[in-house]
DNA sequence: TTGCTAATCTGCATGAATTGTTAACTAGCA
DNA sequence: TGCTAGTTAACAATTCATGCAGATTAGCAA
């Protein structure tokens, strides 16, 4: 994810307004490793700015995905999270805790793969499910 | 997923009834290879016995799943699916369409995976997104 | 076959996550 | 400084799934 100043820069141009909600946001995201749900990033905000919606959370957090500034991870857990990492990358889940982390993985395309035939594929994603050293 | 009269034994070795209901899903659900959601099913269970109720159909699937006889595949489009395949596979979902269809993946153990450090991973999933030959 | 009892079924209520709606508000440009 | 399209907050609605209670039934035992 671009940093704040620049997501400013990237709103304004396409014609978004930088609102003092969407730049709370912004810096909230900016580098944040913990994959937060739109829930627990209300939370948050919400200490530093009461009264902030939590729809205005999902909504500026859907316009910062749509522009390709975050990835959505859904580890099928309930809720959907928030990675500001737009690397190509994966993720492990630890079943007790629910912590997620990203991991990445190396030589997909050696795979040999059986059941694609006639779909296009666009993306890949890998989730490794288990528990955590804390978990453990 | 084992046949409706193996699953009969099944149940009833385990203390569960096996009631006209549970009946009907076991053969919606035998060879099934639609990927089919709970609301799904519930919908073709109807036609065959009108007043089944959508819970009944949750429950029973839910189940069959924590007897190992499903697998519960969320392609993170709303509804869980449920597969009467339990091999070591994979999924493809069409974006367009939402088609689901089974993947064999060989190769994955000479992935090189960098993150993993002191998860204990349980199982992996591998979901590629793409669209199918009817949508592309 | 009959009766008992725990398991099950249905219908409805509840809950969690997310999206729709709308009137009041404001960022950003002229 | 004013205008206007884009935003926000509050609340309603939706979707998917589970909790609950009273009526019903499968399956065992006599």
């Amino acid at each position: 994810m671009k940093s704040p100043t620049e997501l400013t820069e990237a709103f304004r141009a396409n014609g978004l307004k930088v609102t003092p909600q969407r730049q709370l946001l912004f810096r909230l995201m900016h580098g944040n490793t913990m994959h937060p749900t739109a829930e627990a990033l209300f939370s948050d905000a919400s200490t530093q700015m009461p009264g902030i919606s939590l729809r205005t959370v999902y909504q500026t957090l859907t316009d910062l995905a749509s522009m390709g500034e975050l990835r959505l991870i859904d580890v099928g857990a309930g809720a959907v999270r928030f990675d500001p990492n737009v690397d190509d990358h994966h993720h492990v889940v630890c079943e007790m805790c629910g912590d997620v982390r990203d991991v990445y993985v190396a030589g997909s395309q050696n795979l040999s793969i059986d059941g694609l035939d006639g779909f296009a594929v666009d993306s890949t994603s890998i989730l490794f499910h288990g528990s955590c050293a804390k978990c453990a």
